[in-house]
Formats: structure tokens, C-alpha cells, sequence
DNA sequence: GGGCAGGATGTAAGCGCTTACAGGCAGCCG
DNA sequence: CGGCTGCCTGTAAGCGCTTACATCCTGCCC
């Protein structure tokens, strides 16, 4: 690196004002086709890149826009994938989003155990895009200040922040619904999540008003929970099933549970369809692997980065548009969990 | 955002000078502790977070790091899943080591077409970390001119430029070393990736190697090939027994490919790995969920990501230093498909 | 041929920081 | 009590761009 050529070097070597450079790169159009010319060959020649902190100082705009997503723990740790997928297609959603608009895209890795990051960072993007409940309330309201945000997939938005979110509750209805029309199932259990967690609770409300809908009791808590992990999952089955109880069908509140439920289930002895419906929530990619092929319910996850960043550059336009709060759909994956004999899918809920 | 407040809004607010603003956050020893409070006092109260653009312009670095990785053509593909995975591994070491330094990290996705990408990215960066064949050679040359650049589980590096790759040769003649020391293995086939990719050539050449360290023939080409794909790997594998071969272990250049390859053993009546044994590379989460689960050869792709990161840093604070080449374990994982028992893993390969 | 319009380019003033250097002041020595 | 040391803080010069405004030309019109 023969040091960094500045628009300065290229202005000379070109024969022009540095004024002249930066609108040939900037605004073409403005300038004589002859002169264009002349200057863009001497940045080929030179191999000039403008220097984004000072473009960015003479603009005002970093035309980065950031993204915080919680860590995992411990580096080695290889559990909680499920998690990291889902940051990671968010991730890929909001790129493409923000590359539409020729911006790029910052990662600010919050800290799992104080759901912060060094706010410097902040000073680096236009705005952020804070996912799920990687950094607390109070980081989230001093973020706030300095820059827009948006909060994807998170809880409890203060007011005044656009959000997007998943109509979690929508799709735990849909394939309960599923379950009960299309295969009259009986005897229905759902597999909860932590106590802690938002979305957990909103997937056993769906479960709960799929229910009603129907007619039929809706318990006033998860028959049986665990904490999302496959092994939770398993584990749950079991001492359920140990109880002597025999569920027609269980709605799990993601698909990893599910996939431990599975499991607990063969070992028993029961059969998936014929003895009992299983289904899940996510789709994650095990899902069309495991034995039957798990029936779920697919979240959006690339179109929540996505919206998230376009709700971020409306705002970083015009800082004085009314907040909005998105809700994406979900989708039913019908697979053979649920009794079905063929793939198919069924689109559900609402904006 | 009622404008984000400056360096200037600071200093008014604490009755000092900007340059002692500054200097409270950057050098805070050498001001009195009394000056020190009032300033951090007024920063905390107006939020401030000091303009990433001002202080990049002005220390000459912008403390970010980029990373090039390929972009997935069709946003709606689901397969490719496992590059995905990959590069979203690599990232996480990336950022990982990164931030020890104080570094953020930029994304630069790569047009997989034309492979190349905006290169006023470059400028907003101090460095560039180039994934796999993400760029292609000239754009890669012209990045080079402008930062300095690490390509990460590139090919063909082009002189003068550090590298850190996977030892994929080693990784397969240990696996291949395995199933011959220790299960006996017989007519043994390797299923090969495209022709075009480095990757699954090396894969390849540590295959032949470990045969001619066992004294075994080497063939000059892989028995069968695909592209990577589970289809194709099964696919592969259907013509190859529809020939009436019965091979007694298949070592698959992937684990896609071994999964595919499963698929079609079972179709055809074989017991894996009673009839034949099986392993693969990479070590994806699908591989320990397949049944049998599957010996494979684990990429170290945090540290993958991590070590690029590093000598990304090591670069920048000193141009001058000379160019590394660095080559990673993998690791074997052994489980079921290979014809053990329980599991266990080996370490294996150099620096 | 003078004057004027309008397009192309140059001039120069910032953008918000960092940092070398200058300046001020307290304490201390002789 | 003058002057010197050193510590602390302020002054001001950039860093490499963008852009409003000034300037210069060319071409035309009367």
C-alpha cells in the first residue's frame, strides 16, 4: 500500500480542481463529457477510492447502518445455533435491504450478559437496527438518542420506536387450527417455552385461541415447557408421557423442542403420525430431516431484516415520520408430522 | 434525535475546551481528575458518542475491518445452505477477534456473478477480509492496491498477500487413515466435489495420499462426483451402485453430499455401516442428526475467521511486515457412520 | 462589437474530531 | 522574590471530502 492515493493526487494528475474530481465521482453529469473522462482515467490509474470518513464527515451520513445482535456466550459453545441462524438470515435480509440504498452494513455484537456494545459504535452508522432482546431497555433508550433505531423481533418497544415483528400467536393458531380441521386431532398438548420468554407466550396464545375457535377448553398454561433446546424438549416429553399421559397431538412452541419431543416419543414407543401429531415453530433446517419431516410453522426471517431496514432508512429520510410497528406473517409448513402424506404450504395471519 | 450533539455542545456544557473533551475520553490520565468528572459528566448528560466519520478523518483509521463473502444469487434459494453457515462461522470469528482490538467489522457482500463488489466499501474500512473465491482475481488485485487484504480459504493467492486456509488434504487422508488403521475398510471410493473447486481437489489429493501410505492403489480420479449438493450427492450415488459397484466405505468430499450419499445406500438395501462405511467433511449440524450419525472432518471456521482477522491487524498496524501463509487443523469427529461406536474426536493435521 | 445568459470549473468554507505546540500557573529552588 | 520546572489546558492546524458561490468562457443577440 504505496499510501492511499486522496482526491488531491488525482485532481493533479488529472489537470483539475479537486472540486472537479469528487463531482466526475459524484455527480457525472454536471461535468463536460471530455473532462468526465479525463478524470476518471487518472482514478483508474491511480486506483483512488475516496476515504469514507472524510465523505462522511462532508456529507453528514456514514451510509452504514448498524446491527446489533446478541453473542453467543462462550465462543465454543456449539448450542443455541438455532439463535445464531436467525441473527444470521436477519442479518442477510437487512444487507440486501441496505445495499439497495447503497448503504452498508455494520455488525455490533452485544454482550449477552450485560445486553450492551460500546455505543462508539452507534457514532459509526446512521442508524440501527437492534434484534430481539440483545440489549437492554436503558442501552436501547441512550441508543436511542444518538441515533434512529428499529427494533426487530423485540419486546416491550418503547414509545415511539418503529418496530417489526412476527405474528407469532397467528401461526401457533394456524397449525393448531391445521391439526384440529384437517386431521381432527384429539387430546391436544402444547409444549411451551421459558416462562421468560415473549415469544413463547405469544405461540401458546395462538395455540390457546385456535382452541376457542374451536370450541374447545383452552388450558390456562402449557401442559408441559422446557427451554427451547432440543434436550429440554426430550426431556419434557418424557416425564409427561411418565405421567401415563397420552396426548393425540402436541404443538411445540419451536421446532427444536419438537425435535427432542420426537424423540421422547420413539423411545415410548408411539408412533409420529399414527399415534401422535407433532408439530413446530421456525423451520429450521433440521426440520425436513428428522423422522417424520416436521410440520411448522416457517418465521420470515430474512424479510424481518429486510423491513427492519427499510423502516430505518424512512426514518434516517425524514427523522419526523410517525413510528410504525410491523407485524409479518408467518407460514405453515405441512409436512408429515402432522398426518399429512405430501409437502405443501399454506400461507396465514396478516400484515 | 434532537441532533446529535458535538464535541463543541460538550465542551460548552462542561466549561472546557474541545480539545479537553477529547481528552477525557481518550487519554483520560492526563487530565486532573476533577476536569475529567465535569466532562464525563457532561458527555452522559447530553449522550454524547463522538461522530465515527470526525474521528476516523482525524486519526487517519477508521477502526472497521471488512469482510468480502459471497452473496447467494436468488434471496429466496434455500439450498446453499452450508456456504451460508460457513461464511456466517467465519464472520463470527472475525468480529470475535476484532473487537479484542477495538475493531468493528463492515459486510461486504460479493456479487456471486461478476464476483466483485463496491469498492468505496474499501474506504470506509482499514482492511479487508476476503472469503473464499468471493472476488475474482482483479478485483481482488485492485482491492490490494487500496488496503490491505487477507484472503481467508482462498486458491491462488496472489504473491505478497497473507492467507490463512484449511488443511483439507490432511483432513481427509486422517479420515481415510481411520477407516483403513482402524476398521479395515476395503474397496474404499471417494465421492469428489466439482471439478472447479480447490477444495474438493485437495479433499481429494489427502484421500490418494493416505492410500499410498497404506500401500494401497490410488485412483487418478474420484470413483463418483457431484457438486456438493445433498441431490447430487445422492444422485451420484444411485448410478454408482446401479452399476452393480459395492463399495465397503465412501469417503464424501462433503457432508451434503454424505447425506445424499445415505440416502441412496439406504434406498438400495445397504445397512451403513454394517454394509458400508461412510464419513464426510465439514462437520455441518445436519451430520450429527443423520442416521447413522456421520464421521466427518470438522473445519475450524471461527478460527478460520479469527486468524484472518489477525493478520488483517497485524498488517495494518505494520505494512511493512512479511506477507504469512497460515494453514488450519481440522479436527476428525468420529461418530456412527464410519463404524464406531460412541464418539470421540481425534485432532489432526500441522499448523 | 458590446453585453448578457448560461454552462463549466475553480475557490474556499466548512464537516467534527485529534494532537503538536503554546501558554498559564503553581510550586520550588537559590 | 525572581525564575525555572512541570503539569494542565487551550489554540489552531490539519485530516479528505462536498458544495455554495464566485469566476471565467463561449456563444448569441441586438
Amino acid at each position: 500500500m504505496p499510501e492511499a492515493p486522496t482526491i488531491y493526487e488525482v485532481a493533479r494528475h488529472a489537470g483539475v480542481s479537486i472540486a472537479t474530481v469528487s463531482r466526475a465521482l459524484r455527480r457525472p453529469d454536471d461535468l463536460r463529457e471530455e473532462t468526465r473522462e479525463r478524470v476518471l482515467r487518472a482514478v483508474a490509474e491511480l486506483g483512488y477510492v475516496p476515504s469514507g470518513p472524510a465523505h462522511g464527515l462532508a456529507t453528514g451520513r456514514t451510509w452504514v447502518l448498524g446491527l446489533a445482535r446478541a453473542d453467543l456466550h462462550d465462543p465454543e459453545v456449539e448450542e443455541g445455533h438455532e439463535t445464531l441462524l436467525f441473527a444470521d438470515e436477519v442479518l442477510r435480509g437487512m444487507e440486501w435491504a441496505a445495499r439497495q440504498a447503497g448503504y452498508a452494513v455494520l455488525l455490533a455484537t452485544a454482550d449477552q450478559l450485560w445486553r450492551d456494545f460500546d455505543l462508539e459504535l452507534a457514532g459509526k452508522t446512521d442508524g440501527m437496527v437492534v434484534l430481539a432482546r440483545s440489549v437492554s431497555a436503558e442501552v436501547l433508550e441512550r441508543l436511542a438518542r444518538r441515533v434512529p433505531v428499529v427494533v426487530a423481533a423485540g419486546p416491550d418497544v418503547p414509545e415511539g420506536i418503529d418496530h417489526v415483528s412476527v405474528a407469532n400467536s397467528e401461526g401457533t393458531a394456524a397449525v393448531t387450527a391445521h391439526l384440529l380441521e384437517d386431521h381432527g386431532a384429539e387430546r391436544l398438548a402444547f409444549l411451551g417455552g421459558p416462562p421468560d420468554s415473549p415469544d413463547a407466550a405469544s405461540r401458546f396464545n395462538g395455540y390457546r385461541a385456535a382452541l376457542a375457535v374451536a370450541g374447545r377448553p383452552a388450558p390456562g398454561r402449557p401442559d408441559l415447557a422446557a427451554d427451547f433446546t432440543e434436550g429440554g424438549g426430550r426431556a419434557a416429553m418424557r416425564a409427561y408421557l411418565a405421567d401415563g399421559r397420552r396426548p393425540g397431538a402436541v404443538v411445540c412452541a419451536n421446532d427444536q423442542m419438537a425435535v427432542g419431543a420426537l424423540a421422547a416419543l420413539a423411545e415410548a414407543g408411539l408412533e409420529v403420525p399414527d399415534d401422535v401429531l407433532v408439530t413446530g415453530f421456525d423451520d429450521i433446517q433440521l426440520a425436513r430431516h428428522v423422522s417424520p419431516p416436521l410440520t411448522t410453522v416457517k418465521q420470515p426471517m430474512r424479510q424481518l431484516g429486510a423491513t427492519a431496514a427499510e423502516l430505518l432508512l424512512r426514518r434516517i429520510d425524514d427523522p419526523l415520520v410517525p413510528p410504525r410497528a410491523m407485524v409479518l406473517n408467518t407460514r405453515l409448513v405441512v409436512r408429515q408430522s402432522c398426518g399429512c402424506q405430501e409437502d405443501d404450504d399454506h400461507p396465514t395471519a396478516k400484515e
